[in-house]
DNA sequence: CCTTGACCTTCCAGTTACTGGAAGCCCAAT
DNA sequence: ATTGGGCTTCCAGTAACTGGAAGGTCAAGG
C-alpha cells in the first residue's frame, strides 16, 4: 500500500513516517516500480506501535528501545517494566514541576485584583522577589 | 559590570544573555572600550525578571509581552492578571495530558508481572490496543 | 616584559520531533 | 489531453538554548 494508506491506518502522518524512516526509527520501506514507497500490514503494525508508544509520551529514542524489546521475543518483562516505570517516575516529575508553576501563578493571580488600576502584584513578584 | 557578574546576580547564563539579545528580547548591551558588554543594575533587574517569568513557564514571546507590560506604568492589572491566568489554564492542559498518559502507563505496568518471563501487556498494549 | 588563566568576543553547529513548502513525477478518471 | 490527487526529494523553519572553536582582553605573578 502507499504511505497516503499506511498513514490511514497507523494515524502517523505521511511526512513523519518518512522522517521516522530518515532517522532510522523504521527501515527504509520498500519501493514499487513508480519509486512510491510499499508498505505491509506489518509496516502499519510497527508504525501503530510507534504512535501509541509517542501519545504516552516516550521519546523517539525510547521507542526505538521499546520497538527492540518488542521484537526481542527473549527480553524478560522486567526490563520493559523498568523502561516504562522510569518513563512514569519522569512523567511525575514534570507534573510537579508544572504544578509548583501553576500554584505561584494562582498565588500572584488571587492577589491581584485585576481591573483597570496599574499596580499588579505579579509583574512586582517576578521583578523583585527573592524567590524563584 | 561584564557579562558574568550580570549572570551572577540574575542567573541568566552569560550564554543566553547574548542569546536574549540576538533575538531581540533585551536591547543591545552597551559596550567598553574593549568591546566587552556592559550591564547595569537595571539590565540585571530586567534580567531577573525574565528568568523568573522563564521559571514559571512562559515562553519567550510571552515574557517579551510580560516585560511591555512591566514597562507601561499605564496598563491595567487586568491585562496582567489574564495573561497569567491564560497562561494557568495552558499549564493545567499540560498536566491533565501528562496525567493521562501517567495513568495509562501504570495501568500497563501493574499489569505487567515484570520478572524474566517474556510475555509483557505493556508491550502487547502498545502494538494491539485500538484505544491510544 | 612576559606569561598564565580566567573571562570575554563571534560564529557555526547540534539538539527534539517534526512541519511547511516548492518543484516535479505518477496515476486514475474524464 | 488534462485535471486533481498523491507521491517524490530537498530545503528551511520552529523553541530555546547549548557546546565548541578560534581568538581578543585583563589582572596578577615572576
Amino acid at each position: 500500500m502507499n504511505i497516503g494508506q499506511a498513514t490511514g491506518l497507523s494515524g502517523v502522518p505521511a511526512k513523519t513516517i518518512r522522517y521516522y524512516e530518515s532517522i532510522g526509527l523504521i527501515p527504509a520501506a520498500g519501493r514499487k516500480a513508480s519509486g512510491y514507497r510499499d508498505y505491509d500490514r506489518k509496516d502499519v503494525e510497527t508504525l501503530r506501535f510507534i504512535h501509541r508508544a509517542r501519545s504516552l509520551g516516550f521519546a523517539v529514542k525510547e521507542v526505538a528501545d521499546l520497538l527492540e524489546l518488542w521484537r526481542d521475543r527473549s527480553r524478560a518483562s522486567a526490563d520493559v517494566k523498568a523502561v516504562a516505570l522510569a518513563h512514569v517516575a519522569e512523567i511525575e516529575r514534570k507534573i510537579a514541576e508544572l504544578d509548583g508553576m501553576r500554584r505561584t501563578l494562582l498565588d500572584l493571580t488571587r492577589r491581584c485584583h485585576g481591573d483597570t488600576r496599574p499596580d499588579c502584584p505579579i509583574l512586582e513578584e517576578l521583578a523583585g522577589a527573592e524567590k524563584g
